[in-house]
DNA sequence: CGCAGATTTAACCATACGGTTGAATGTTAG
DNA sequence: CTAACATTCAACCGTATGGTTAAATCTGCG
């Protein structure tokens, strides 16, 4: 069953995951660059000045969230996006987007007012 | 100038700040608290099980993300939900809209096929 | 003034993070 | 078999995190 399998952990546990291997711009780049196309770990590093053994640590961290996937192939690897947990972290930003737009809202009443004054 | 001031921070530093706070749950709790209404930092802390120092630091977390805002007034506090940097990460995120629904179609068809084998 | 209440600060602790370098592992090609 | 390559693991480092308790701070009130 592959819902279940992919639900394993509760929600609050995969929205932790998420969100923290999120919070790293290195990490988010590295997602760029995957969703772009699947690629090796060599090409992954690559552009950045960090060792490859940091970036394979921030692999683990998106591994982790679920976010990638890794198909062994041979001697390398080949690492793709796995966009499927960030449904659930949309969801719930969205949530918010009533209280953003409320807040816009009041601040352009607001601008409008000084406008007006 | 409202908008420069809530732009002092480069893009990239704010989302690590903004996906920083959502990666805790308790965190994240306390903001749907404040969504659905302003509270002071007691109200805040009692339905949780941590001491009130540890609330004041995820708040303080919080406020670095710009998520909430404080009101003094008095003796007490009142924090109130600021979404507009969720804006931001809804719409970093939302970019892998393609993916996870190319993915969720790949999924589709493998099960279709399944069901008429 | 002086206390009570609300909140933060300080000091401390264990663990996690993000980085490094160097050794280890696994795989393919000669 | 061995050399070369791709990647991870191990050990280490400095800093951040999330928690604690206890002391400090600020404010309104009698």
């Amino acid at each position: 069953m592959v819902k279940s399998a992919a639900r394993r952990k509760a929600l609050p546990a995969r929205l932790d995951a998420v969100f923290h291997a999120l919070s790293d711009a290195t990490r988010r780049s590295i997602l760029r660059g995957v969703a772009a196309r699947a690629k090796t770990v060599g090409e992954i590093a690559r552009p950045y000045r960090v060792s490859l053994a940091a970036v394979s640590k921030h692999l683990k961290v998106l591994e982790r969230a679920d976010l990638i996937r890794r198909e062994k192939r041979g001697s390398f690897q080949i690492v793709r996006l796995n966009a499927a947990p960030m449904r659930a972290a949309e969801r719930w930003i969205r949530y918010y987007e009533r209280f953003w737009n409320r807040q816009l809202d009041a601040l352009q009443e607001l601008l409008d007012r000084e406008d007006s004054r």
